[in-house]
DNA sequence: TCCAACTATATGCGCGGCGCATAGACTTTT
DNA sequence: AAAAGTCTATGCGCCGCGCATATAGTTGGA
């Protein structure tokens, strides 16, 4: 249990935090691409640019993410900087999508999902 | 579509108004026994009570909820405020269990869910 | 060519939601 | 009799968020 310790101290997630670990789940992004895929999936309003920013730096400090050293092919200025998952962060947001699923079967028996999306 | 003007305004919802369209959709209930209803289903922590009262007086202002006139058996006073979930209030649930839904199912994609809850 | 739109990060500002503490009153349990 | 539980309510202060702005390089169309 000495991986897990403290774990519970960051969740539940805030809906923003999600959303970055699971678009950094699907390989490494920079904060301004982490909004556009998060808008490809349809949600809306997406993260403001503030609170994006604002979040990675926060979720580098507690450690679910952390900087992604990422110098492109070309040798031009790069101004995009990028963020990888730790493996603390893939555990919380593990255990947050579970807790989110346990809603979703409460929201199902409740009758407020009429049928699962496939 | 004229029914649906403006719940847009109010989507997503806050972690917490979304607990309480889900529990309000089980029957009328009073703040602290949605507070000890969400409990009950494994939820930690719990939301604050001063959240709670909060809230549900925020929420009754915007058409999600109104008060149920709610004088039990016993003509002792009652203390208790039993709220229930408007027309609006299931609409707007509906959509934000939709919502969490896909969210859910780019989740599984993702892999951050091994397999589903059942 | 020039200007608008887009990409990309960063931060000050002010609003508001939240947890915490406290208050008050009644009820049940030990 | 005291303690713990029930029930609502609100003041306080923190901090996360949306909005606006700053900066600057890139792309695309009139």
């Amino acid at each position: 249990m000495d991986r897990d310790r403290g774990l519970d101290r960051l969740l539940p997630l805030r809906p923003v935090e999600f959303h970055i670990l699971l678009s950094l789940s699907g390989g490494e992004r920079h904060g301004y691409g982490i909004i556009q895929d998060i808008e490809s999936r349809g949600e809306s309003p997406a993260p403001d640019v503030g609170t994006m920013y604002r979040a990675l730096a926060r979720m580098a400090e507690a450690g679910l993410i952390e900087a992604a050293e990422r110098r492109p092919a070309p040798e031009i200025a790069e101004r995009r900087n990028y963020y990888r998952i730790t493996a603390v962060g893939t555990r919380v947001a593990r255990a947050e999508a579970q807790r989110l699923a346990s809603l979703m079967k409460a929201a199902r028996l409740g009758g407020l999902l009429t049928r699962d999306l496939k």
